[in-house]
RNA sequence: GGCGACGUAGCUCAGAUGGUAGAGCAAGCGGCUCAUAAUCGCUGGGUCACAGGUUCGAGUCCUGUCGUCGCCA
């Protein structure tokens, strides 16, 4: 029976370009999940999209002398074409900022007030008398009360680090009108009351979560031991974001870390409206239509809490919602020793690498060296030997060697076989079983471990093909020659399967080498969508006239290959050192 | 400062429930020549951050120290 998967992506932040880091940590792994599971059969909802509310956009806007809607409208259209690129297959990519999610937002809000989970307090917070407006804590600077550092921001002093409440500050300025008549005042915000959540959030953490990374685990189960989680404010004295749905907060918005968790649900029905059954998210979501579903969460680290806490308080708090099955938080991935960092520009920005090298490359060694369960090093040079060592040679490799030979020697069609011996058939029989060995895997979301295990089974066939020799067997005697390629046939058709979901192009290239009809996966599309009074781009996934499946079908004799070309470009090694100058250059340090 | 993790061969990393340290790459030697000089086999190399403790026995459990990362204050 089909198992139905419903799949999440964190909702990157539409203020700047995605790099390496985000793709290994959130968007590359439940690709790989999703493209599988298709594959099984089973029904998946995969949907993500931007995050375009908060003060970072509106300071980014204001400091250019655009609006917040234009700075989402540089950075989405990147996101969907850095998602195409990579072959990052959302069933929807869509974001923030539409009337739909803006509805469901205000249902949520409405629901969890109605339900007492939500309560007013006041807050004090800076208060510029000479534009007369509160200021949000990226509207003011000052100087660090711990560190003396004369431009700390209201949230965070950047230069010794620490956490910052914007009252703390000395000597603060607005950074609205400039003007240092700032005064402390009280302002009237709604709280989630994540304390009244505690205990049943630790019911939950409880029960059935042995499948869940040791890390999150942990790091859950001693917040909510705690016993410490107090209310958190979900509204804010900005301009920019969701409109709180009650009277008289008219110049308040709903903060963006509330608002972002809820695209989760708000995604999953405009997903159901596109599809032309707009009831058909309850059939994912509502406890009593969806006990079935599993729920995945892909995300950083940083995002735990968000994630294990308070996203399932809300939809506790929401009722009759499922929780998170699993959320499957990455570390993170520095590189050339040093951790990823847009201010000191240190940075590998998935688009620009796109434009010179391969996505299959990128998707590889993201996978084979993911932060699954510990922080990684990325270095060119590791990137630069994984592709020539692993991609091209065993695996490229295998299948050109065997596609070429088989092309040139059999007239470029699949050999009929003979009767297959000990060796024949145990090379198959360990092929057949990668299915089940690297399905496992990936369904514990273990992506590292399956891809490896895939890469093994290359070079099993590379290791049958030094013992049987076709080489010389067709000279002998063709008969066996034209069995070992045909076994050799079999087995990259099986791999090409197997490795699809980490390397979908150059399986679809093997595809086609192979002479079958079709593609192996699905097309993505972007389309614009228009509600009443906005419309917004999204990105699509249509997978309706696929027909590959996660199985060993057998490849028939006779069936016409195409000329083949190597699945993989080899790349030079002084590759490695042109990228990490390019890197030193950016970030305007030479030892960095 | 509190909480959660991480620190294993030159490099990048694996090592549920404790039982004489593993892989790939790099280095050396050998086989093959179908293949993008690709492949296959063999060899060398580690006081598992440091110091204690529990145990017949600890990268694997406990305590402390140092270093790195994240969350919170």
């Amino acid at each position: 029976m089909a198992e139905r998967i419903l799949i999440f992506a964190a909702w990157p932040y539409c203020n700047g370009d995605l790099h390496i880091g985000h793709i290994a940590g959130a968007y590359l792994p439940p690709d790989i999940f999703a493209r599988y599971h298709r594959l099984k059969g089973n029904e998946v909802v995969w949907v993500s999209g931007s995050d375009t509310h908060g003060t970072p956009i509106t300071v980014r806007a204001e400091e250019e002398g655009i609006t917040p809607r234009q700075v989402v409208d540089r950075y989405h259209p990147r996101f969907l074409e850095l998602f195409q690129k990579l072959g990052i297959t959302f069933d929807l990519f869509t974001e923030t900022n539409t009337e739909n999610h803006w509805a469901v937002t205000q249902e949520v809000f409405l629901r969890h007030w109605e339900r007492g989970y939500i309560y007013k307090d006041t807050q004090k917070a800076l208060y510029c008398n000479h534009h007369q407006g509160f200021l949000a804590d990226r509207y003011v600077e000052g100087t660090c009360p711990y560190c003396g550092y004369e431009h700390a921001r209201g949230d965070q002093c950047d230069h010794c680090g620490r956490m910052l409440d914007a009252t703390e500050l000395i000597s603060p300025r607005c950074k609205v009108c400039g003007s240092t008549d700032i005064v402390v005042r009280e302002t009237e915000h709604f709280f989630l009351d994540l304390a009244k959540l505690n205990r049943p959030l630790l019911e939950w953490i409880r029960q059935d979560k042995e499948h869940w990374r040791p890390n999150v685990l942990n790091f859950t189960r001693a917040q909510l031991e705690s016993g410490e989680l107090h209310g958190r404010p979900i509204t804010r004295d900005i301009q920019w974001g969701v409109p709180i749905p009650l009277p008289g907060y008219e110049s308040k918005r709903i903060y963006v870390w509330y608002d972002a968790v809820i695209g989760y649900l708000s995604a999953t029905r405009e997903w159901a409206k596109l599809t032309g059954q707009p009831n058909a998210w309850r059939g994912w979501w509502e406890v009593d239509r969806a006990s079935d579903v599993k729920s995945y969460y892909f995300i950083g680290k940083d995002n735990i809490p968000f994630h294990t806490i308070i996203w399932p308080g809300m939809l506790y708090a929401y009722g009759g919602l499922i929780l998170p099955y699993d959320v499957p938080a990455n570390e993170y991935l520095n590189v050339e020793g040093a951790k990823l960092s847009k201010s000191r520009h240190w940075v590998i920005e998935a688009l620009d690498v796109l434009e010179r090298y391969d996505p299959d490359p990128w998707r590889y060694i993201l996978t084979v060296n993911a932060p699954e369960t510990a922080d990684v090093n990325f270095t060119w040079e590791e990137f630069v030997r994984r592709n020539n060592t692993e991609l091209v040679a065993t695996w490229g490799n295998l299948a050109n060697r065997v596609l070429s030979f088989a092309y040139r020697r059999f007239d470029g069609r699949v050999p009929q076989p003979g009767n297959l011996d000990a060796t024949d058939r145990a090379l198959l029989s360990q092929i057949e079983a990668g299915f089940q060995r690297v399905g496992e895997q990936i369904e514990q979301c273990h992506f590292r471990a399956a891809i490896i295990e895939a890469m093994g089974l290359a070079q099993e066939a590379n290791r049958y093909l030094n013992i049987k020799e076709p080489w010389k067997q067709i000279k002998e005697d063709p008969q066996a020659a034209a069995t070992s390629i045909y076994v050799c046939l079999q087995a990259i058709n099986w791999l090409r399967v197997i490795f699809s979901p980490f390397l979908p192009f150059s399986s679809q290239k093997l595809h086609e080498y192979l002479g079958h009809e079709g593609g192996l996966f699905g097309r993505q599309y972007v389309e614009e969508y228009h509600e009443t009074e906005r419309s917004h781009l999204a990105l699509r996934y249509d997978s309706s006239d696929v027909t590959a499946r996660w199985e060993p079908q057998r490849l028939s004799p006779g069936q016409q290959l195409n000329k083949p070309a190597p699945l993989f470009r080899k790349l030079d090694e002084s590759i490695a050192e042109e990228e990490v100058e390019r890197m030193l250059a950016a970030s305007g340090s030479p030892t960095h």
